[in-house]
This record gives structure tokens, C-alpha cells and sequence, in this order.
DNA sequence: AATGAATGAGCGTTCATTCAT
DNA sequence: CATGAATGAACGCTCATTCAT
């Protein structure tokens, strides 16, 4: 089982010694690409925010397109490796790991959201072949295990027939992208102004995953 | 009550006389701006793709910035019309409402998915304050509309009472907009390869629905 | 006498059927081109700020260039015929006629302060050959004009020999035309400001007079 | 007495660290400045001129509106090196003092001829407010260092009261402007052509400084 | 006779990248 | 190994002028 699923999520770890001014670079060109596009960042405003040299992001990474496939496969890396981490967790019922995957996604994409800006803008404008293709496989393997799980729980008779998964994760990615992107305005809408920026953040968190959890449960038909 | 809603949806018609060559760049660029993003599209690409002078769009929009506030004021002002059509029709029940809407909002946004990537860039990436400003109205201005609904229906106890408009909205919204994202990944995992353009499309359009309408129903307690 | 002085002043008057639009448009471009020159007015500026259509001024005088001409043939027929009047009056001396000349280059130049900054620039950045000689040929006029009421002076012995006029010209000019440059700071530096704009005109129209006809009498040594 | 002159002229020196490139650059841009104006001359003449890239305008001095800054802190530091050594010069008499700045002024304006043509196309067509202001500065401080060496003449009895500063100093600024503008024609109308260059030049010089001393001397009053 | 629409040319500036050191 | 200096290409925009009506 281990093995299978594990067959099911792509390897984007690919090596490259990372020194501490990558990641510098990495994560400060993150920020910007988040806030104004890969387009409207340009290196200068990297090399200034990251406090490095014009001419290191080129003597890094090769380029800017170069600079952005990094910082895919960086993210991803790490990714798959959460994912695996809760795959192999023999002890999880097949609905406890769908649960915890419902959380998980929440959680990276909290504390990820510069990066899920910067994949949704490549989604949308897609111009990197590179970045499009690592995107696709990790779709792919999410599609995969998650519809392992199903037919797991499908066999055991506690999950609907004829699930639509690509819909169904369509809903839980799109929830949680929404709300990222209209963080403010949920604040504001729900009186939430109130709480102090990490009760917000947590509100956020459980309202989101009680949201989603209860979508599943009426789409796959379980009950826990 | 109906008129009361007719308030809720803001006024985005904003004179301007456009002429069938301003209509021809704004729907070239529409799709520009969707394929290579705003910062990706030159006026150069827009003039030639629009078969008109370099100089026709500071001459005809001000600026490229312009430009892209026009063709937001244009199509808001559009949907504003058939939101408003739906709203004042008093032959439909507040359920009937809400799955009009769903159906509107999936029609709009698979005939205009041009647009709504666009939209979806100047979210993540905002930077024109003006098109922020229209949308910010426009979230504002449906997300009363959908409110007015549901308080109508849970004054008839039809409806559950605590409901998370911004967050169902963002279902709805999210579902939609990844669907868009990912339609030829969609396609091909869902083996809808050897359907038609067309049939897939209106395959698309009824999983949707149903899915979005299924959703709204477990969200909203309500039975039809 | 009369009539040979009248040679030394070339004809600038060309037929041109001017009509009120052509005055407006050449009035309000004098304007422009003295506050911001020749090259940092456009016919857009012009347009707008003499109320007519952009099309006109091409329309009218054929380009902006010959906008420019115009303006200066006109201003230099008028000139001809303010010189011609002072030349031609027979009850006054050689020396009163200097005097008047004197007044009536700080008049002209007070009076039509906008044209002599056009002036000015043309002078400087010369580019329309048209210009530089409608220029050349009033300097040369002008200064022919002059020398031979220094020679009538000399003749009868009240005037030096070896009179620089071109220099002395350029001292009456340039003096002048400084204190119209630095009008405001003359102004100030003299503590005027409490003078109203018509007493401080009246005061400054006195005080190059009488401190050019002082250079002009050290000069040529003549006493009145 | 001296030393306070110090103080009467402003510092221009502002500290950039020009290499030979900014030298190159900002020479033949005074070129082009005095023979075309700012506004006649691009971006592309300059980079083409001084035989350098067209971007490197904007990479050493941030714009060419920044280049003209450059351009007249530049030249005005140097003048104020030049007064300086002048005033501080305690073995000269006021007197001597005055015909020397005369000369100083005259042989700045023929040397630095592009220059002067450059200030004078700022001063009337003013539109850069750094450089209005650094000419202001230096108008206040000649005009109050020219002031002090007369009311020291005044206490001495040896000039007239009530001098008006501004209007002499605008005798010999504008004399020496209109010969600087007239040049050629000066030449040509004293028939000077059969002189070399060099030997006009020392015409030049001569003959402007002997015609602005005996105004200075006619208008102060004093004799050497 | 007068003008709104349109345009080719060229503007100042910024870009990602290169390269000598 | 790291970087300051430099650059070709392209950017959005404005210009004076034209032309069909």
C-alpha cells in the first residue's frame, strides 16, 4: 500500500545545493511575485528586497524564469513530503486521512500564501512550460491518492459511487483559494475585525475546515 | 422586498460611447490579458491582434490601464443587467433565486472565462485601484443580494439559521473558477476526450451545477 | 532723408488675410511658446487653450513651424511701423530720436513680453531658417537705422567717432531683456513688492529708461 | 570683510563621483542643449553624440532632466571656485575687484558658450525647479557680492549712492549674452572676418570688457 | 470651410541579462 | 566566487500631421 501510494506522488525534490542566499532569494522573490505578479517584479526589486546583487539571481538560478521553476520545485519538494507523511500513516482510517488532508491543504495554503498566489497566477497566465508541468504531475498525484482513498472507502461500502474527484477537489482548492484571495473581505463581512490577527488566522482555519469537511461528507455520503 | 434588492446591486454603467472599434480592442484584449496576463500584454500585441494602430488605444481608452478599467466598467455593467433581470422576476421563489443564480454564475463565467481569468489576475496581483474598487463593489453588492435570499428563507424556515454566505460564496466562486483553471485537465482525468467542444462544455456546465446546487443544498439545509 | 531711413527698415509685411481665428490662434500660441517654448508647446496646447479645433492650426498656417513664422512676421510688420513713425518725424533732433528709440525698445518689449521670450529662444536654440532671417534682417535694419543717426550726430560733432553699435545695441537689448527675465527677482531684490503690478510696470519702465539712456550718453558722450 | 564675502556665495558643490563617462556625457549634452534646447534634443542624439549607449543617460544621472541638473551643479560649482579665489584675494582693491569680475564673467561666458546658452534658454522657459532654484541662489549671491565691494566703494566716498545693483549686473550679464548670441553678426557688421578666430575671440574679449568697464565706471561714478 | 478620427514616427525610460574583473 | 558597469530590446505613450467627410 505504502509503496503504491507513494508511486502516486511525484518526485520534484531535485538536487541543488541551496545555499543560504538561495533561500534568501527565494523566499523574498516569493513575496514579490505574490504582491505584484512575476511580470511586475522585476530583478532589481528581488536583488533590493532580498539585499543581494543585481546579477545574483541571474548567477544563481540562470535567469528569473529560472528564479520561479526553483521556487516550484522547492515548495513541492516539501509538499510531497507532507503528503507522504500522512500516506504512510498505517494507523489513519481511510476517512481520518481525508480529513487530515482537508486540514493539511488548509494549513499550507495559510501559511504558504504567497506561493498559492504565485501558483494560482501560473495557473491562470500560464506561460512557464517548466512550472505548468510540475503543476499537472502534482495534480495528477493528487487526483490519484485521493481517488485511492475513495475506492478504498468505495469498497468498503462507505462512500458513494461515482465520484466526481477533479469537481470535488476543484471545491476544495477553489474554497480555500477564494479565501485567500478575499481574506479582508470575509474579515470585514463576518465582523471579525475584532479578533486579534492570529484568532482571525484560527477562525479562519477551523471555519474553513468544518466548511469543507461537511462538503465531502454530503458529496462522498459518510458519516463519521 | 424586490425593489429593496434592486438597490443591493451597484451601478457600474458609466456613460461611454463606445464606438464598434473600442468594443473590437476591448474584446481582443480581454483575451490577451487572460492568455499572457496584463503586465504580459504589450499595446503593441493588442494593436496588432485588434487590427488597429498602435496609437488607437491612448487615443480611444487614455492608457493601457485604461483600458483594462473600461473592459471591467463594460462587462460588470453586464452582469449587473442579468443579475437585475433575475432579482425582479417575482414569479420565483427565493430557492428557485438561488439556483438561477448558481446556473447564471457557472453561464457567465464558462461564455466569459476570457474575463473572469483576467478578474482573477487583478485580484491576486491588484494593483489598479479602480478595477479593486469595482470588484470590491460587486463582491459587496451579490454577497447582500445572496444574504437578502437566504435571511427571506430562513424567515420561512427554510433555510438553516448561521450561514457562512462568504465562505458558500467562495465555494461557488472557487469551484467555478478552478473548473475554468483546470478544464482540459478536467476533461482528460474525467475521460471526456471524445466528446464534442461542445458537448463537453455542456457536460461541464451540468456537473456543475449539480455539484454547485448539491453543495448549496447541504450547506443551506434546505430540500427542494 | 525720410525716405532713405525708410530703406534701412525691411518691409515684414506679407499678405496674409487674417482672420479673427488667426489672431486668437497666433495670440494664445505666443502665450505658450514664451512660458514653455517652442518645442515644449504641442497643438494640443495650442488647440485647447485658444478654444478652436486641433486640426486648425495646420489648417490655418500650414504647420506649427509656420505658426511660428507667422507670429514672427506679424509682430515685426507692427515693429516696422512703430519704427517707421519715430524715423519719419521731422521736428525731432537726432538725439531725441535716440531717446525715443530707447523708449520705445522698453515700451515694446514690456508690452509685448511674450514675443520677445519667443524671440529670445529663437535666437538661442535657432532652428526655422524663415525666423533667423526675418531676425537678421531687423537686427541688421535696426542697427543701420541707428548708425545713421550717430553719424548725423557725428557730423555735426556732439557724438564720438568709433562707436560700437552693434555693442551698444546689445548692451540696450540685453539689459532689457535681463530685467524682463528677472523681472520678479528685480522685484524683490529692490524691495517693490509693496508697488502694485501697474506702479512696479510704471517704475520699472522709468528706471531702465533713464539708467540706458545714461549708458547710451556715457557712450556716444553727447549732453543733452 | 573677506571672509564674510565667503559666505555671500552659495555652495553648488554637491558630492557625485563622476568618472570620464559622466564627464563625456554631460559635455556633449551641453552641446546639444545650447544648439537645440533641452526639449530639441533626445535622448538618442546625446547617446549617439557621445558615442554611448542610449541607456547609459538614464543609468548614470537617473533621467535626462537629472543630466541637466548634473549639467548646471556642474558648471556652477566650478564658478564658484572661480569667484572665490577672487574674493578672497586680500591684495586687490574693490575697484580692481570689480574689473576683474568683469573680465572673470566675460571670459566664463565666451569659454563656456554652450553653457551660458543652456542658462539662458532655462531662465526663460523655465521648467526644471532645481535648476531655477540653483540659479536663483546664484543670481542673490552675485548680485550681494557685487553689493558689498560698493558699499565698501560708498564708505570710501569713491562711488555714488543709490546704485541699482540689479539693473547693472543685467547690463553686463545681457551685453555679454547679445554678443554671445550676435556673435556672428558682430563679426560680421564690424568686419572682423578678415580676423582668425582666435584673434576675433581676443577682439572679443577686449572689446567687451573695455565697453562694460566704461559703463560700470559712467554708472558708479568712480575713476581709476 | 472646418473637423473628428486616425496614424507613423519617435519620445524618455526600463527591462533582464551579460561580462570583465 | 561575486559584482559593478554596461547594453540591446522593448516598453507605454505622445507627437505633428493628414484626410475623408
Amino acid at each position: 500500500m505504502i509503496n503504491s501510494n507513494k508511486c502516486l506522488i511525484l518526485r520534484f525534490i531535485k538536487f541543488m545545493a541551496f545555499t543560504e542566499k538561495h533561500i534568501q532569494i527565494l523566499e523574498k522573490s516569493e513575496e514579490l511575485f505574490a504582491e505584484k505578479g512575476f511580470n511586475g517584479t522585476t530583478v532589481r526589486d528581488i536583488a533590493e528586497y532580498a539585499g543581494i546583487n543585481l546579477a545574483m539571481v541571474s548567477y544563481y538560478f540562470g535567469s528569473k524564469e529560472k528564479l520561479l521553476e526553483a521556487l516550484f520545485r522547492n515548495r513541492m519538494a516539501a509538499t510531497q513530503i507532507r503528503l507522504q507523511n500522512i500516506i504512510s500513516n498505517q494507523s489513519l482510517s481511510f476517512i481520518q486521512k481525508i480529513d487530515i488532508l482537508i486540514d493539511e491543504f488548509i494549513d499550507r495554503v495559510i501559511q504558504k500564501r504567497c506561493f498559492y498566489k504565485v501558483m494560482l497566477q501560473e495557473q491562470v497566465i500560464n506561460k512557464n512550460k517548466e512550472v505548468i508541468k510540475l503543476l499537472k504531475d502534482y495534480k495528477i498525484g493528487y487526483a490519484k491518492l485521493v481517488s485511492t482513498l475513495i475506492v478504498e472507502g468505495q469498497k468498503a461500502k462507505k462512500i458513494k459511487k461515482d465520484i466526481d474527484i477533479v469537481m470535488l477537489l476543484g471545491t476544495m482548492t477553489g474554497t480555500v483559494t477564494q479565501i485567500l484571495i478575499n481574506r479582508d473581505y470575509y474579515r470585514e463581512f463576518n465582523d471579525y475585525k475584532k479578533l486579534s490577527d492570529a484568532a482571525f488566522e484560527q477562525k479562519l482555519r477551523t471555519n474553513l475546515s468544518a466548511h469543507i469537511k461537511h462538503l465531502f461528507k454530503a458529496t462522498l455520503g459518510y458519516e463519521q
